[in-house]
DNA sequence: TCTTGACTTAAACCATGGTTTAAGTCCCAC
DNA sequence: GTGGGACTTAAACCATGGTTTAAGTCAAGA
């Protein structure tokens, strides 16, 4: 329950180098952080957790000097909790463009997998580019209106 | 049909500056740049369309020097089919990765927002964080139990 | 007691992806 | 013919997000 982990074991149990742990201290993105007797960085997993939100936060684009303040307002307490509530709503609509764009892409890609399907079988680019709409399969035809894709 | 346009256009119809085209260009991701007798770069449709696509390659987290390979890649003709197949679908595949990522993000997000909601209706963020899990609606039941959230 | 390994710090270093600057060229309108 | 605006270049600059280095501390095991 009130196991201590070392910067080592936390690394270990997040994923990531201790650097970058300690890149993340030194920038206040770890609220509260405990040390030893002698000088060394204690994590329990209140810390692991809230890392674990950090990770998440980062995923999703928000910058570290967004992320710290938001940790900043998270430490004044109560008083904050509108301000807070307009952070985590303002990153829910990033993380939905992103996720908007991010589809678009993979539809892209999808049109060039199937582009180069068959290139592959026919040996030339010139079959899958210059192929009749009408010979095109349905979702390849629905993105390639999408994302104007002509010529390529 | 054959219209050109200055990288001034191009910038407004990409809705980029125009600093970060020739940064491409230096870079090697626009093939074969036309250029006028003065010396200014000319663009037509197909290198618009070239430029989307580096868009989405971008978008979905593909460094620069890989889209230039890629792109030495398709200048080389149909001998490099194969190899740029494989750039295709593993692009896809991270996409794909990316995805996951976001969405996990995204659950995270929402939990954050009902927790704000409930705090914000209270006056404190002990109420969502002391809510029996029988009280949770479910969908952020299922977050809290799938992002390992504990405590926050 | 000595060595080894895990930790500490501040500061230097790095890659990525641009952006800005400075100095110059060109065309068009006045 | 004289601005002004849009373009050109190389090179300097910048922010972000770490990573690496150098020098030192500490505890535990051989």
């Amino acid at each position: 329950m009130d196991k201590m982990y070392t910067i080592g074991d936390a690394a270990a149990e997040l994923g990531m180098p201790a650097s970058t742990i300690r890149f993340y201290e030194k920038n206040g993105l770890i609220p509260n952080q405990q040390r030893s007797s002698d000088g060394r960085r204690l994590f329990d997993e209140d810390d692991l957790e809230w890392m674990r939100f950090v990770e998440r936060l980062k995923v999703s684009g928000m910058p570290i000097k967004e992320i710290r303040e938001y940790i900043r307002l998270y430490m004044e307490g109560d008083s904050t909790i509108e301000e807070r509530r307009r952070i985590v709503y303002e990153r829910r609509a990033a993380i939905d463009a992103q996720l908007e764009e991010l589809k678009l892409a993979r539809d892209f890609i999808e049109y060039k997998c199937w582009f180069y399907d068959v290139a592959s079988e026919s040996g030339t680019c010139d079959t899958p580019r210059n192929m009749p709409l009408e010979e095109l399969p349905d979702d390849i035809k629905r993105v390639k209106a999408k994302c104007r894709i002509n010529r390529y």
